[in-house]
DNA sequence: CGACACTTTGAAGACGATCAACGCCGGTGG
DNA sequence: CCACCGGCGTTGATCGTCTTCAAAGTGTCG
């Protein structure tokens, strides 16, 4: 993935593609730059929402807590991608997750009312309505995952996903998270990732600590799509609408 | 849940809520009645998408096979709600769900790409955008439910929203699916369905066949919350979400 | 009446969570 | 430099929960 400067970055959101560089930059107008230091917190879960967020640099993890402290991953946030875009559509008042600063994280924060008045510019209500649908499908799809598939098919197919998500190679890349975050991203306990990841060495993926080689794609396919409910098979297509992002 | 008839319906559809009754007529010219007889389907898992559907009147249940032939409801869509909505702003050239009818079901048809000429009235934009997010939110909730609750608790928190949902008594209502519709809903067995609703009456929930009551609301909040991260609680956090559709 | 779908109940089995222990590493402080 | 600590990851043993399989009851519809 190749390093880029806060103009490349801010010239390739998808959020303003298609739109002519004057609008870009009219409504960029309205952003502030901010910087989130590693640990910090961005926002937390039932806090008043004030601003609709897109990252440039750095991951954000979302994620609630149950009442006895567990908390939730929702989902982990990079490059490109906003925060708070589906809660102020919503129309609620308040934050329904925290968001936490993986790395060091910089991004652009811009008022909430912003997202609505942007929303009526028809090229940029699309690109907001793909994003949307693209996530609420593939939320959908890890939803059944969790009723039809076992917990190693669903790391394969979550190692998979990162690998193309971060155009990583799959003939050897490293993990970008903790084993722990990953499993909690995924719903199941760090022990029981680790026992996952031991059996998908017998399904075409070699593990040595965080560096992951995709050793036989048929062989991993066949294992993970045994009970897959998307035609064709289940990983291939989301790496394709990952593509699309 | 009173009757309506069809330019009722359609007077109320929120897709065209804050829209003139003339823009509402002029988009409605390019839709066609469709009626779908019970338990034929709208259009297979993999068939090319060429349309976008508005309910009028009966359920819809979408709902995708895994290759040993056991069928996952994504979605159960009644009177007003979309289908084809996320596929289309996806992008998607194929549907990657079915669409069965549990009843007779009547329903407005629109080509594919009017959605997106829609899209275009900021207002529908806006329109859309809420739903989507308020689903993608509900879909959310309900898969971290699946790694956090147990399925009673699951079961209780979805009686108390079909409740709501479709404007019942708490004090006495029937359920209006099948049990081995919701079952198949919420991602479990019947048999397990089945168990949950025994043990869920000793937590304020009467139930006789398929007769329910919500007898005591505060034994069930303290029955399903007990590991809830929604803040307050989080089945009144859905009602109330629900009660904005 | 018989066929069939739906539901319930029981018993067995599989799977993931939980609890406990240990190894490993990076940082801190003596 | 070494000792100590805390976070992370792995492994083993046990437990609880949901699925699976089997059987039987109920209802509807031909």
């Amino acid at each position: 993935m190749p390093l880029m400067n806060y103009s490349d970055i801010v010239s390739n959101l998808p959020l303003f593609s298609g739109i002519s560089e004057e609008e870009k930059k009219r409504l960029l107008k309205n952003g502030k730059l901010r910087h989130i230091a590693s640990g910090d917190y961005l926002f937390h879960n039932g806090d008043v929402i004030h601003h609709f967020y897109i990252i440039c640099t750095g991951s954000v993890q979302l994620l609630r807590e149950t009442p006895d402290g567990k908390k939730i991953t929702t989902d982990i946030s990079t490059r490109g991608r906003t925060i708070g875009k589906a809660e102020i559509l919503n129309t609620s008042t308040h934050h329904n997750v925290s968001a936490f600063a993986l790395e060091d994280v910089t991004l652009l924060e811009f008022p909430a009312k912003w997202l609505k008045d942007a929303a009526s510019n028809p090229v940029i209500a699309l690109n907001i309505l793909t994003s949307l649908s693209q996530y609420s499908h593939m939320v959908e799809v890890e939803s059944e995952q969790k009723t039809t598939m076992s917990v190693s098919q669903r790391v394969g197919c979550f190692l998979q996903r990162i690998c193309v998500m971060h155009g990583l190679d799959k003939n050897s890349f490293v993990l970008p998270y903790s084993k722990s975050l990953i499993a909690s991203r995924l719903g199941m306990e760090p022990e029981t990732f680790s026992r996952a990841l031991t059996k998908l060495k017998e399904h075409g993926i070699s593990i040595d600590d965080k560096k992951i080689v995709l050793r036989d794609m048929q062989a991993i396919e066949d294992f993970i799509c045994e009970h897959c409910s998307m035609l064709g098979n289940c990983s291939t297509h989301q790496l394709l609408t990952a593509e699309n992002e």
